[in-house]
DNA sequence: CTGTTAGCGCTTTCAT
DNA sequence: ATGAAAGCGCTAACAG
C-alpha cells in the first residue's frame, strides 16, 4: 500500500536551499545568510524566507554545512563507556548546558566492545567525527589512549571529563579533586572511630591509581600511616570482591574499607556478606544512582556532575579557555549513608 | 614548542583524495574506484594507491560520500536511554554483529533529558542522523514518540529493538517475547508454592503494559485469576517502591511480588525491607547486571540480548526482511537467584 | 581500464 | 542588500 506511489518515487526527500529560494522568489545564497548570518538581511526577505522554509519543512543540511565551512557548528561528544551510569549523568548535564548556550551536541560512542574484553576506541567513529568536523570534542570518561584523537585538527579543543587524559598532551581535562574526595571519607571514617582503614582500588587506569594515592596520603594527613592497607582492583564489581574477600581473609583486617568508586564497593558488600561479617563499614566513590538504592545505601563521595558538565562547556564554547594540558578540578561532596554507620 | 610551527599552519588536515591521486601519479577518480570498488581496478595501480593512500594516512572522507552517494554506508544507531544498562549491553551485541558483517555502527544518542524530567526525542539529532544518510536506522529502547524519525527516507529500513515502535507504522521490531517470559515467572513461583502473586509494573509505555498483561495471562492459565493483582508503576526504582509500599499496607498482601524490570524490583525489595517484612518472593525482569550483585540476587528474566541484536542485524544489513510493522520474538530464558526463594 | 565532467547542499568571495 | 560563481571531498555517469 504505501509502497503504490504513482511514477515518482514520493521519498520524502528534505527540502533543499534551492526549494526554499523557489518558494520564497529569491536566490540561494540569500537564504543561505539567513540561516547563517540573519542580521544581515532585510526584515522583509528574511520573512519570507523563513515562511518558506517552515513550509517547506527545511532545515540546513547539517552535513552540507560542515562541508562547505571547512568547521562543523556542533560539539561532538564522545563516550568512553556507555555502562557506566556516571558518564551518562554527565553527558546529560553537557547537552543541557550545551542547549543553554544555543550550542549542539552530537553524541557519539567511540567504543568498541573489544575482543579481548578491554574496549578500544574505534578509529572509524574517530574519523566519521573529524569528517563531521565538530567545533570540539569532548570525551566524557576514561579511554586508555586517546592518541587517535590527534589526528583531529589543532584548532578543534579537546575536553576530558571525568578522567585523566592520557597520551594526548593537548587535552584538558575538568574532574573531581580525589585528594580532597579521599580525604573526606577518611576524616569521616576517623571521626567515626576508625583507625584501620583499608583500601581497595588502584588497578586499571589512572583515576584508580589517583584515588588510591589519595588514599595514602588522607591517611598519612590523620597519622594513621601503620594502617595503611591497599588491595588493588579496578573498576569493577567483580574485582572488589575478590579484592575484598582477599583481604579479609588476611591477618589485619580493616574496620573500614574505601573502595575505588561504588561498583567496587558492591563487590566488597557481597564479600563481606558471604563471609558472615558484620559492623564493617564501607564506602564507594562517584555517588552513582546504586549507591541511593535503600539496599545498598552505600556512603559514596559526589562529583558534583553539574559543574563539571558547566566547567567543561565554557571550554567547548570558547568562553573560556586553557592551556594544553591544563586541567580543573571540582570540589567534591561527601554523601552519608548505612554503608558506614559502624563505629568503631 | 609544538605549536611553534613555520609560517605555514601545519593544521594537520586529512589528506584528500586528490593528494592520494597526485602522489601515485593516477587521476582522482581512480583513486576513487580503488575505495568504491576495488574489484574493477587493475592490481598494479591498485597497489599504487593503496600504498600513496597508507603513506598520506588517508581515509575517505565519510562526510562527503554520504552527500555525493545520496546514501551512506553506515548503520545509524540511536539509544533511548543511555541510563538503561540493558541497552548498552544490546548496542554491544549490534556492533560486533555488524563488525562481523563487515558494516559500520554510528552510535548517537537522540534524548534530551528533557524540562519535566521526561526524555524526549531530539529533532535536531533526528535531522543530523538524516543528513549522514544512513542505510539503515536502528533504535534501541523505547522512546514514546517515534514519529518525528518519518522523516527518515521510506526506503531507510528502521528497525526498534527491545521496545515496541510507537508511532511509527514502517518500523519492524524484534524484541523478547513478554507472554512467555512472564509465564516463566509465575510458574515458577508456583511452583514455590505461591498462589498469591501479584505485579508491579503495567504503566508508562507499551512494553511496561504488555508485561502487565502477560502477567494476567499467565496467572489466568494457572487458574490463579482471583489472585491477579497490578499495583501501577513505571520502569523506575522509585516508583517501585512507592508502588510496593501501597501494596503491602493494602489487605490482601501478596506471598510473591513479579515486578516489570529489575530496577522496579529493587525499589520493592526496598519497600519490603523499610517495613521489616521477609519472606516474600520477588522476580526482577531484563537480567540486567543488577540482578547479578550479590547483595541484590534477582531472579530474573533474560531477555538474549545477543539474539536480539543478529535479528536487528539481519534485517539493517537487508540480509532479511520482513514487511512494515512487522516483528520477530526472542526466546526468554529464566535466571532463578534468591530473591524468589521464599516458599510457601 | 582510465580520465573528464557534473553535481550532492551548502557557504563563501566577489561583483552588482 | 542581493545575486552569480566557485568550491568543500567525494561519486557517478560519461567519453577516451
Amino acid at each position: 500500500m504505501r509502497a503504490s506511489s504513482k511514477k515518482t518515487e514520493v521519498v520524502a526527500k528534505r527540502a533543499t536551499i534551492r526549494d526554499v529560494a523557489a518558494r520564497a522568489g529569491v536566490s540561494k545564497s540569500l537564504v543561505s545568510l539567513v540561516f547563517s548570518d540573519p542580521a544581515a538581511v532585510s526584515a522583509d526577505k528574511k520573512r519570507r524566507v523563513l515562511k518558506a522554509a517552515e513550509d517547506l519543512n527545511f532545515t540546513p543540511n547539517f552535513l552540507a554545512r560542515s562541508l562547505a565551512t571547512g568547521s562543523g557548528i556542533f560539539v561532538g561528544i564522545l563516550v568512553a563507556d556507555l555502562h557506566n551510569p556516571l558518564f551518562a549523568e554527565i553527558v546529560d548535564f553537557v547537552r543541557l548546558e550545551l542547549e543553554g548556550a544555543g550550542e549542539y551536541g552530537f553524541m557519539t560512542s567511540a567504543m568498541l566492545p573489544g575482543l579481548d574484553g578491554v574496549p578500544r576506541l574505534d578509529s572509524r567513529t574517530v574519523n566519521a567525527l573529524i569528517d563531521l568536523r565538530p567545533r570540539s570534542v569532548l570525551v566524557v570518561g576514561s579511554i586508555s589512549d586517546l592518541s587517535p584523537l590527534d589526528k583531529i585538527p589543532a584548532d578543534v579543543q579537546i575536553v576530558v571529563a571525568s578522567a585523566i587524559p592520557s597520551k594526548l598532551k593537548r587535552a584538558i581535562s575538568v574532574r573531581t579533586d580525589d585528594s580532597q574526595g579521599m580525604a573526606l571519607i577518611v576524616d569521616h571514617l576517623v571521626e567515626r572511630g576508625h583507625k584501620n582503614i583499608a583500601h581497595i582500588g588502584g588497578g586499571g587506569g589512572k583515576v584508580s591509581l589517583g584515588r588510591a594515592k589519595a588514599y595514602e596520603d588522607a591517611m598519612n594527613a590523620n597519622g594513621l600511616k601503620k594502617y595503611i592497607h591497599i588491595e588493588d582492583a579496578d573498576f569493577t564489581e567483580k574485582s572488589g570482591y575478590k579484592a575484598a574477600l582477599k583481604m579479609l581473609k588476611g591477618s589485619k583486617r580493616p574496620t573500614a574499607i574505601t573502595a575505588a568508586n561504588d561498583l567496587v564497593a558492591i563487590g566488597i558488600e557481597d564479600a563481606i556478606k558471604e563471609m558472615g561479617l558484620s559492623n564493617i563499614a564501607l564506602t564507594g566513590y562517584d555517588n552513582t544512582y546504586l549507591a541511593d538504592i535503600k539496599t545498598i545505601s552505600l556512603t559514596s563521595v559526589d562529583q558534583d556532575n553539574a559543574e563539571i558538565a558547566a566547567q567543561a562547556v565554557k571550554w567547548l564554547t570558547g568562553v573560556e579557555s586553557i592551556k594544553a594540558g591544563g586541567q580543573f578540578l571540582v570540589q567534591p561532596r561527601l554523601i552519608i549513608r548505612d554503608s558506614s554507620s559502624a563505629r568503631y
